[in-house]
RNA sequence: GGCCCUAUCGUCUAACGGUUAGGACACCAGAUUUUCAAUCUGACAAUCAGGGUUCGAUUCCCUGUAGGGUCACCA
């Protein structure tokens, strides 16, 4: 329990009706940054007021994708309490209770009933009874003589009989929150600096279809002012909602909390981020093996920098040096390479127990192998046994080359194979005659078979040392390298080779061979 | 169209009014390699335009231009 009402709260408010992606993720992040960074809260709310749109689907999978990251949030709802009236905020204290969260708006149809009439009662709100068509027809109307296209406020003087009148009539209407006229709201935006709008461009804009019904607008306020959130992070998009929510809460009597609209992220036309510029869900990222702390690198420098040359940042080292001082005023086009760039440097960085367990479901995923036992597993294709460890000792060659964890599959799938698959044309190292294939080849197959200890710096001594008599070394390593793996790029021979044993290192030359002999 | 926001290399960005405008990714070249990657070295590359203010402007102001956002009974 605390009673610091001075303490910084941020929340994270998405709607479940879709995965998370990149932009979401940023929002989420900075807000998390700054409330760690400040020693407050972070809550999470589900924004699920749109019946149509929201699914527990997409709310169990953005919470999937905020745990993956290394999100956590103050669960629980925070209580409002010592007052007599909800509508009371003169003097109150948070208290977090945990175990409830996270905060969902379908549950809290009560608490906007409640402020929804209050709006009513106080005036601040009225019934409108005007049709979509008409609303339509006077937006179009409006845009054509170069105005504002707002609502007018038809319905505003409604007296309370011709209400009643109309709704026993059984015609439909929504609530419309009374914007005050010819007032300029300016609000101190974080990132932004002033940003003073006119109400004449606001209109009275629709807050609820009925009480039970309230919209994004309105809940979003009552909320972020129940749950005593005191600084809103969030996208650009949002500005233009920015004065209708401090004019809903003035009505409401309610100070504003600090609004900081960050830039958007954009595609790489500079427009906004679609799906040929980035993966739309997270989820794509999580399968195509990109590692969280590369995520919240980059994208926590979407749009911020600490303003030194430091740019690898893990989360604890980006609560440190947080601020929204360093958010860039501008939007920032996506840029997978680098994002590309920085999961490499990651991978290059893991302890090499943690990346084999870690592209183990990939290798499982693409059918190469299949768990056997605790540290062991049976190889698809043949049905052999191979222990984690020599799947280790693979993942350890191909570290350094892999961008992403999926490649690992497409990196190492000659160790699990009984046959692989390349072009004879492959063995040839640049000048090289089919005749000098195959005694290169032949070579190989004489000086390994001799070897009793067949490991990397045995078989590498009595290779290049055979290859160094040679006009050129690719002339013994190539064929060889090719032979084993089947791959135009891979790790070097011997390393290969110890890999493959002794055995298979033999079968797989005389497989080249015959390549050659009978194409 | 109204309102709002923004403008430094291709991209992400640094530069409390004074710097040869710095770094990173990408690209290119070199070193190292049998290959690919990694690594190291180097090269290329930017202040949207026009006016002010100032001894001096990337930085402050204005105008223009361009881009973006928003104008839902979505969030």
């Amino acid at each position: 329990m605390t009673n610091d009402s001075e303490k910084i709260i941020t929340r994270f408010a998405p709607s479940p009706t879709g995965p998370a992606h990149i932009g979401s993720i940023r929002t989420a992040l900075f807000n998390y940054l700054l409330s760690k960074k400040l020693g407050g809260s972070f809550i999470l709310r589900i924004e699920d007021t749109d019946k149509e749109r929201s699914k527990v689907e997409w709310e169990h999978m953005l919470i999937r994708s905020l745990k993956w990251l290394g999100f956590s949030w103050d669960e629980g709802p925070i209580i409002v309490e010592g007052q007599e009236s909800i509508f009371d905020r003169t003097n109150y204290s948070i208290r977090y209770i945990g175990n409830k969260g996270p905060y969902r708006q379908s549950e809290r149809t009560e608490i906007y009933k409640k402020y929804l009439q209050k709006l009513l009662d106080e005036g601040h709100a009225y019934y409108c009874f005007c049709t979509k068509e008409e609303i339509e027809a006077q937006k179009n109307y409006l845009m054509s003589i170069g105005e504002s296209p707002v609502y007018k406020g038809t319905c505003r003087n409604l007296t309370k009989e011709e209400v009643v009148e109309r709704i026993e009539q059984g015609k439909k209407c929504v609530i419309r929150f009374k914007t005050p006229e010819s007032q300029k709201i300016s609000f101190e935006d974080l990132i932004k600096g002033k940003i003073t709008f006119d109400t004449e461009t606001l209109g009275d804009f629709v807050i609820a279809k009925d009480l039970e019904t309230p919209l994004y607008n309105f809940t979003c306020i009552v909320d972020d002012f129940e749950m005593a959130v005191t600084h809103v992070l969030r996208g650009e998009e949002h500005i233009s909602n920015t004065p209708k929510q401090i004019a809903m809460l003035n009505a409401l009597g309610a100070k504003h909390p600090f609004y900081a609209h960050m830039p958007l992220i954009l595609g790489q036309e500079k427009k906004k981020l679609s799906k040929r510029d980035a993966e739309t869900s997270l989820d794509e990222y999580y399968k195509d093996g990109y590692l969280p702390e590369a995520i919240i690198n980059f994208v926590a420098f979407l749009g911020w920098n600490p303003g030194t040359e430091k740019e690898i940042y893990s989360m604890k080292e980006l609560i440190a040096d947080f601020s929204i001082e360093k958010i860039q005023k501008s939007g920032a086009v996506f840029n997978p390479e680098k994002l590309d760039w920085i999961n490499g440097l990651y991978i290059r960085k893991k302890p090499i127990a943690e990346l084999t367990d870690l592209c183990l479901p990939f290798l499982i995923g693409s059918k190469l192998i299949e768990p056997y036992t605790e540290t062991s597993f049976r190889t698809t294709d043949t049905q052999q046994i191979i222990t984690k460890n020599r799947i280790e000792k693979a993942v350890l060659l191909y570290q350094e080359r892999m961008k992403k964890l999926s490649e690992i599959s497409e990196f190492i799938d000659f160790l699990f194979k009984n046959e692989i698959n390349y072009e004879k044309s492959l063995l040839k190292w640049k000048e090289m005659t089919d005749e000098e294939i195959i005694s290169s080849l032949k070579i190989s197959i004489g000086l390994i078979s001799h070897i009793e200890e067949f490991e990397k710096s045995e078989i590498e001594k009595v290779i290049f040392a055979e290859a160094e008599k040679m006009p050129n070394r690719g002339n013994i390593l190539w064929p060889f390298r090719v032979a084993l793996s089947g791959k135009q790029s891979s790790a070097g021979p011997a390393e290969i080779a110890e890999l493959l044993g002794k055995e298979k290192c033999l079968d797989r030359l005389e497989l080249a061979i015959k390549k050659i002999t009978y194409a």
